[in-house]
DNA sequence: CAGAAAGTGTTATATCATAACAAACGAGTT
DNA sequence: AACTCGTTTGTTATGATATAACACTTTCTG
């Protein structure tokens, strides 16, 4: 994944990428990569932006794929813990990853007037959130970074 | 505000301070600062920790000051348009702010076993995302920047 | 004081998420 | 192929978080 968050891209191309990443990842590991949950990140994948989990039900439904809200909520649990698929506290909803497979500690960019989300790498133990942790002796386990503003197309659009 | 985060400090003492620094506050604005503000505002100060709506909304209506969802909801967002509470997003709660008045892009640390809540001052302008920010052409407005973990007092209990 | 603006009380409902249990499925074994 | 254990799915029900809308009251302002 080399495109770098709102520039243009190739998306057939990084679906493609990403699905067949996911799909190598399960057969490692010996995971399941079912129907439901290899639609799920499709979906996430084909939009470029957040949905919430009855978005994504919804799209299920039309397809067969089970409508009631436990099918949603366990494919994006499974696909967020294998790493391919993170929540954006800030919308309750879920975005795919753009850097599957690479440990790290996601940074998100949220478009308020398109929705678009770009994921930016963070580097957990430096910045000033790290130094305070260490300063109090707290230990970080996960860190939720998102950042709420325009993006450059809504800029330049409006 | 001077002590930091998790550190033991005269707690009814900063209860006071904040809530003499609403006052003024909101009479410099001509702001109301009335009953059910006020007593949220109290509220959450003297929990050290990150409320549920719901849980302030049930101590309100012990007290006769409102048993409905927007009462609390209504004095959380006044307060947090004023700076003197933050809503914590991981936990879908809220936390009085223990920097209030000052411009700040606030940062916090969450403890997973006593769930208390430290705020850490962050600039906004530097830190990675900051520089993947402006990498993107995209405009920070408002960024929420949460570590969950473990607080120095439960590491060291436990 | 009168009118306007802001705040509150209340009903109803939208939105997001999970518990619990039964049925179906999948992978490995006999 | 049938067996069996663990996983996944389907489904019902409910819990948890949040807001819309409107009538009424309080507070501000002229």
């Amino acid at each position: 994944m080399s495109h770098s968050g709102f520039a243009p891209h190739d998306h057939s191309h990084c679906i493609a990428d990403t699905m067949a990443a996911a799909e190598a990842h399960c057969a490692r590991e010996k995971l399941q990569f079912t129907k439901v949950r290899r639609r799920v990140l499709e979906i996430l994948l084909s939009e470029h932006k957040a949905l919430g989990a009855y978005q994504i039900l919804e799209k299920l439904g039309a397809e067969g794929l089970g409508s009631q809200p436990p099918v949603a909520y366990r494919a994006l649990d499974f696909l967020g813990r294998i790493g391919f698929v993170h929540k954006i506290e800030k919308l309750n909803a879920y975005v795919a990853c753009s850097q599957p497979g690479d440990a790290h500690a996601p940074a998100f960019m949220i478009c308020r007037l398109c929705d678009s989300v770009a994921e930016a790498a963070e580097s957990p133990n430096d910045g000033s959130l790290a130094h305070a942790a260490q300063t109090a002796g707290f230990t970080i386990e996960k860190t939720v970074v998102e950042a709420e503003g325009v993006c450059p197309d809504c800029r330049t659009r409006g």
